[in-house]
DNA sequence: TTGACATTAAACCATATGGTTTTACAAAAA
DNA sequence: TTTTTGTAAAACCATATGGTTTAATGTCAA
C-alpha cells in the first residue's frame, strides 16, 4: 500500500518541512543560484547548506547544473505542483467552509437586521 | 527569521511527510473517525496510531472531541488550506511551464504541418 | 463493585536527522 | 606547477522520530 507516489510525497513534503530549506527555495524562486551564494545566507556551514539542497534535490525540488566548480541550483517547480495537487484534494473541506460563510454574508446583506 | 507561521509550516509539512499520517487523513476526509477504528487499518500498534493522531492534531490538521472513553477525530481543512497557499506561491513557476506547452500545442494546431 | 474497554503516559530502542569538523578532489587562478 | 576555491565525502555527535511494551487512567457495562 505504500506505492512510488507516496514514497515521492514523502520526500517532497519531509523536505519542506525545514524552514532553511524553504528559504532555499525562496531563494532559487528569484533566480539560479549556485550553492556558494546560497551558503551566506544562512547561520550554518556551506556543508549543512549542501546536503539541504541534496535534500531538495532527492525530493525533485531542485535540479543541478555543475558548471566548473559551481554547481548551480535552480527550482524544478514539478514537485510543488504534487504536493498542491495532492492538498488540493481536499479542497472542498475549506470551500465548503468559506461556501457556508459566503452564503451568510450573502444572508446579512439581504436582511441587514438580522432577522 | 524564523517566525510563527514558519513553525506551523514545519509542523503541517512534517505531519504530512508520513504514509501512516496522510492515510489517517484520507480516512477522516470520509468522516470523523475515533481512534480505536482508526488504528485496526494500520498494521502497527493504537499506541502508535494514536501518537500519530496526536501529531495530526498538533499541527493543526485533526481536531478531537472526547465523547466518553472514545477520542473523536476530525479533519480541520484550515491548516491543509494554508500549505496548499503556501505552495499556490509556486504557482507561476509551473503555469509559466504549462502556459509554454499551451502556446506550443496553439502552433501545432495552427501549424499542422509542423512548420 | 467489578471488570472490560479506549486511550494516554512512560520507559525504552533503533534509526533518521541536522548539525559539526576534517579530508578529498576537481577546476580556476597565480 | 602550485595555490586557492567550490563542493562533496566521511566520520562523528546530540537530538528527534517512529516504533515497541508495559503501566495508568477514566468510562461504560455486568
Amino acid at each position: 500500500m505504500v506505492d512510488r507516489s507516496d514514497q515521492r510525497l514523502d520526500a517532497i513534503f519531509h523536505a519542506l518541512a525545514d524552514p532553511t530549506r524553504r528559504a532555499i527555495l525562496g531563494m532559487l524562486a528569484q533566480r539560479e543560484h549556485a550553492i556558494g551564494e546560497l551558503a551566506p545566507a544562512f547561520p550554518i556551514s556551506g556543508v549543512a547548506v549542501s546536503k539541504h539542497v541534496r535534500t531538495l534535490e532527492a525530493a525533485g525540488l531542485v535540479t543541478r547544473r555543475v558548471r566548473g566548480r559551481s554547481h548551480l541550483c535552480r527550482l524544478d517547480p514539478v514537485a510543488l505542483l504534487e504536493a498542491h495537487r495532492w492538498l488540493g484534494g481536499y479542497q472542498r473541506f475549506w470551500s465548503e467552509r468559506l461556501d457556508a460563510l459566503e452564503a451568510l454574508l450573502e444572508e446579512m446583506k439581504r436582511e441587514p437586521d438580522g432577522r
